[in-house]
DNA sequence: GTTCCAAGTAACTTAATGGTTACTTATTGT
DNA sequence: ACAATAAGTAACCATTAAGTTACTTGGAAC
């Protein structure tokens, strides 16, 4: 039962360390290759196992992928709850989260692209968690924080497309902004933007009265 | 060099119509794919070719690959001079663009992607037409349209993640929405709420005197 | 008409890659 | 102590997919 000090814990069996090495190999590869571009000999490799494990622990590359996801998915969820659902808020945390976790928003492009074929992933968890978020709008709109001129949903999309877009697509946004999605300035410029722009979800009607309650 | 009427057209040799065959196979390969994805003998038995052409035509996949985008790039760019920059307008235009030209979308998607390591396509193009774009913008800010409180770099990045992400993402979409993205119903809404929500770029300060003058 | 090159075909080579076999060694419950 | 099982290794296999070799054929130029 008690493990012996003799033994140098770095190389002795340790499955938990395996599968821990095993995940995180995995989620660096799959976010830069895509399942079909991601190589189980690059995993193995990088994660000093070797490539029999993998299948020993997780099946096969298909199944490590779903337990990959699954496990972002869920650490995402939780992260996300947190929120109050002020745009202003919502736009620089999420816009942040984005620049901070790459890795995230390159599974979801590639969920995006090769999943024609896989089914989604977690479905209902994430449809849950949507709707807690849906829900989080309609409060804003009854406190009149958000316009109820917008459908909620159509707000979510929106704030999801503000905040992933230049991560999303760091060529486009190099086109566009002429700088690195990467660079400091940049990020620092669109949050101070985004926030300016968060106006847009306020309510503003044509009459004056609506703005002077938004303040 | 006149082409006798007994031998059938489309038996013959045809230069050309093999060119056009495995540009327009390899397009949907690679849309569908990526590269990395996009399997060099389907696409020859989609253009109905052997693949020996291919090599002879394109040299190999890469350069195939290069060519396809290339194409599209000058398609699309094209297409979008005779725009005004007036943003109600913009926003419709582009996402029904992106509605209409998933392959598109999709080819920037696998860019974003997969071109970490290949060099940007036709970045000069490019680079030009995103500066007429802003141009565009400065002049609707001067014509008193678009708010001269933000930045046309960023006016721009906006207006393509809000017209680009749901096309992109059609699995939030879904989620958030509840609707696929090719459901019509999305697409009429959607386009719909863009109009409204354009007003977010026009000129809104402080004082009311400014939203009549918007109107 | 004959020559010559581009257009076209089929069969092959080579390398990569997901997955497996057959084996050894540590750990653990009894 | 000692099966039984889980952790771990190395070499192998089957498949797939990019790219080639070696060849044939259409047709335009002279």
């Amino acid at each position: 039962m008690a493990r012996f000090a003799k033994t140098p814990s770095a190389l002795l069996r340790n499955p938990e360390r395996t599968r821990k090495r095993i995940l995180s190999a995995a989620l660096k590869e799959f976010a830069a290759n895509g399942f079909a571009g991601a190589r189980v000999d690059v995993i193995a490799r990088r994660a000093a196992i070797n490539k029999r494990m993998l299948y020993h622990y997780f099946g096969d590359k298909e199944h490590l992928f779903r337990e990959v996801l699954r496990r972002k998915m869920a650490e995402r969820q939780a992260w996300a709850e947190g929120l109050s659902g002020d745009p202003a808020e919502s736009l620089s945390f999420w816009f942040e989260a984005a620049c901070k976790d790459m890795d995230w928003i390159h599974l979801l492009e590639w969920e995006a692209l090769e999943g024609k074929k896989r089914k989604v992933i977690d479905e209902k968890g994430r449809r849950a968690a949507a709707g807690r978020g849906l829900k989080r709008i309609r409060q804003q709109q009854t406190r009149g924080l958000v316009s109820t001129e917008f459908d909620p949903r159509h707000v979510m999309l929106t704030m999801r497309s503000l905040t992933m877009f230049p991560m999303a697509f760091p060529q486009l946004t190099k086109l566009i902004m002429g700088r690195s999605v990467f660079d400091p300035r940049f990020q620092k410029e669109r949050k101070k933007f985004l926030k300016k722009f968060a106006a847009a979800f306020r309510p503003t009607g044509d009459h004056c009265t609506k703005i002077n309650f938004a303040n």
